[in-house]
RNA sequence: GGAUGGGUUCCCGAGUGGCCAAAGGGAGCAGACUGUAAAUCUGCCGUCGCAGACUUCGAUGGUUCGAAUCCAUCCCCAUCCA
């Protein structure tokens, strides 16, 4: 479709990591990019217009949840998964391949598709790519997703290849099955953590085409290095061209170095979920917020950071209201990561742009407190 | 002044002879969280500590091999009656 294209703008002399821009028919995406997570049709805490502020350009949903729950049907009624929740930007839908995985216990998965037992009632559903494909097309996102299989960490090589293979099956099922319409379909390398299988993956997904590659099955609990490692083993066989988006990542520091390994686009609940639990990153490391340590803490939970929550209030309030089992303590705290993630992509695309993402990345860690990490 | 019911570890509240350092909840403290079964989950929560030891159930004194639990006296609290 001509509504849709990625171009990559610009290289970073010092890291060779890529600039660029992705097109939709719901506005521009301007990568390395970050992603909030809005699994249920909403960024948990946050509305459309606190996300427009803070510079979100394209948010996540998901099918499974979606299917179960308000169903596909109904939101095609309501014109579709941007009308329905009231944003106008660019939207990617998972395709439920990470609940084959999140969901191990209530699923079975067979060649023809996976049967699931709702997590909300315990109805069995059945997910193919097929049906995913279909859901997806309801939905209406600007990006969907192929319907994969996700291998836990850590796992044979024999699974790794059965659900790789699965994969590339299922991926073709999708391509085929997809209506060249108003949404672009992303492919999704596996293969765990085994670098033949990788790079076969990267291969057989680079060869059916796709308008670009989600590259699944990391940061399943595997210590940050070997996610390094497989990153750099898989990005000299991924197409230049096209964009690629590393799922389920991440943290602040993860971003960097994926963005410096060649990565385009991320994902990740993280932020929020850590933002509702009590916990905040800053460019110090990360801060638990609810900690008694900061109950007479006046100053701002990030003295760098430009936001609403950082701008306006103090640790010992943000703390106050987590204590107090106050909503707006979760909303606030989801601001503010979510803010923080955001800022430091553009912080990182800025960087490209001047040839010094290394010495970004170098004063970026300079400052960032690792042992308070995740 | 009389009647009745009570006083349990930070709070509420179980417990009526040994299995009780004492259920459960709350509060508190800490930890976890990476394509969201998560505003969730886990741990600690008398003191010192490895085992174990020591102090605690309003106060004091008894009974008993053994008491938060039984008896006596006293001190408080609640409700009702005068």
């Amino acid at each position: 479709m001509k509504k849709f294209s990625f171009e990559v703008t610009k290289r970073c002399k010092q890291t060779g990591a890529r600039l660029g821009v992705l097109k939709t028919p719901h506005g521009d995406i301007h990568t390395p990019v970050y992603m909030p997570v809005g699994t249920a049709a909403t960024v948990k805490a946050m509305t459309p217009r606190e996300l427009k502020e803070i510079g979100a350009e394209i948010i996540l949903s998901n099918t499974y949840h979606l299917h179960l729950r308000p169903g596909e049907d109904l939101i095609k009624e309501a014109g579709g998964l941007h009308r329905f929740m009231g944003w106008d930007r660019p939207i990617l839908t998972d395709s439920g391949g990470f609940q084959v995985f999140s969901l191990s216990d209530i699923r079975k998965v067979k060649e023809e598709g996976v049967a699931f037992q709702s997590h909300l009632d315990g109805s069995r559903r059945f997910i193919s790519p097929e049906v995913s494909m279909d859901i997806q097309h309801a939905l209406g996102a600007d990006i969907m997703m192929a319907f994969d299989v996700c291998t836990a960490y850590p796992c044979t090589h024999d699974e790794a290849e059965d659900a790789m293979e699965r994969t590339h099956r299922w991926a073709e099922r999708c391509k085929a099955h997809h209506a060249d319409g108003g949404q672009v379909l992303f492919g999704i390398v596996q293969g765990a953590f085994f670098e033949d299988l990788r790079v076969k993956s990267a291969k057989a997904l680079t060869d059916m085409d796709f308008f670009g590659y989600g590259i699944g099955g990391l940061s399943v609990g595997e210590p940050k290095p070997v996610m390094y490692d497989m990153l750099e083993t898989i990005m000299p066989h991924m197409p230049e061209e096209k964009p690629r988006y590393l799922m389920g990542v991440g943290s602040p520091d993860c971003l960097i170095e994926g963005v410096l390994r060649g990565v385009d686009m991320f994902d990740c609940v993280l932020a929020t979920r850590i933002a509702r639990n009590g916990t905040c990153f800053t460019s110090g490391g990360r801060v638990v917020i609810k900690n008694a340590k900061y109950a007479r803490d006046f100053g701002p939970l990030d003295e760098e950071c430009d936001c609403y929550t950082c701008r306006n209030f103090s640790r010992a309030y943000i703390r106050h209201l987590f204590k107090a089992g106050e909503i707006t303590g979760a909303r606030l705290a989801s601001i503010h990561n979510l803010r923080f993630l955001l800022r430091l992509m553009e912080n990182v695309r800025q960087a490209i742009l001047e040839d010094r993402l290394m010495d970004f990345r170098n004063e970026f860690f300079s400052k960032y407190d690792m042992t308070k990490n995740f």
